[in-house]
DNA sequence: TAGATGTATTGACAGTCATCAATATAGTCT
DNA sequence: AGACTATATTGATGACTGTCAATACATCTA
């Protein structure tokens, strides 16, 4: 329950959905796709992983592994850590070329963290409006 | 460099800012906010916190600690350093209120990510029709 | 003042993660 | 086939993190 600090010190409860207001706390579902967006959201918070993400990101095209390597001084493993994380959270597709190793953005699944956040966003500046 | 996988097997190196395509990888300057954003990428990316984000999101105003801590099946210590998580990446605020300590989203920090995020998502799109 | 209550902090512990060295795999070239 | 190259995988290790129990702190009330 949402509770209002009052000038006797006492907590006053509000009841649900108070004139059309924004949800009420005890009322908010649990998010069904928390562990996804979670997922999405680890993957990009490291400093090499979102680094790989901007170079995908500014990139015309896909990016051949050799030339993410080159832009960190990390070991070649350590980048293929990197892009497996990338990978698993669906956030990259990869492409065999000969001996190369071809990555580029997924851009839908991308929008769907990126949508998510702004939704949060957009929530809360209505519920602020509403005051 | 940007490298293209030719019929004869060689990789020929297209030099930087072709034809007034996107930036080559080789030139990409590490974004110096990087670390300031994983921070907020990390605070976020935990279930509790992502929670607890929704909820203060979907709130008309500020939630007390005591409203947040009967959402979760954890300690009350555990939601107190989750709370101390979101506000060491300025995500939110606390005000405290008599007894209670009262926690609301600071919408200019959360923007920033949101619009970066999106950011991101204009360049790959941008890049992407290019091709 | 003493007791009660809400929340933050501290310290410990188990689980996760980033990194590296070594190795495996797959493709190319001679 | 054999040498070479680019990348992925494995296993080990130190650092970080989520959780809890215990405690501290601040505020209210009797």
């Amino acid at each position: 329950m949402t509770a209002t600090r009052q000038n006797n010190g006492e907590r006053t409860i509000i009841p649900l959905q108070v004139a059309g207001c924004c949800d009420n706390v005890a009322m908010s579902p649990k998010n069904p796709r928390l562990n996804e967006q979670v997922k999405l959201l680890s993957a990009l918070a490291d400093p090499t992983r979102l680094r790989i993400v901007e170079l995908l990101s500014g990139a015309c095209d896909s990016i051949c592994v050799c030339d993410i390597t080159t832009q960190f001084e990390l070991g070649q493993p350590t980048i293929s850590h990197h892009l497996k994380v990338l990978r698993d959270a669906n956030l990259v597709s990869w492409e065999k070329r000969g001996l190369w190793v071809y990555y580029s953005l997924n851009r839908d699944v991308f929008e769907e963290i990126a949508s998510h956040l702004s939704g949060l966003l957009s929530a809360a500046q209505l519920a602020g409006a509403q005051r």
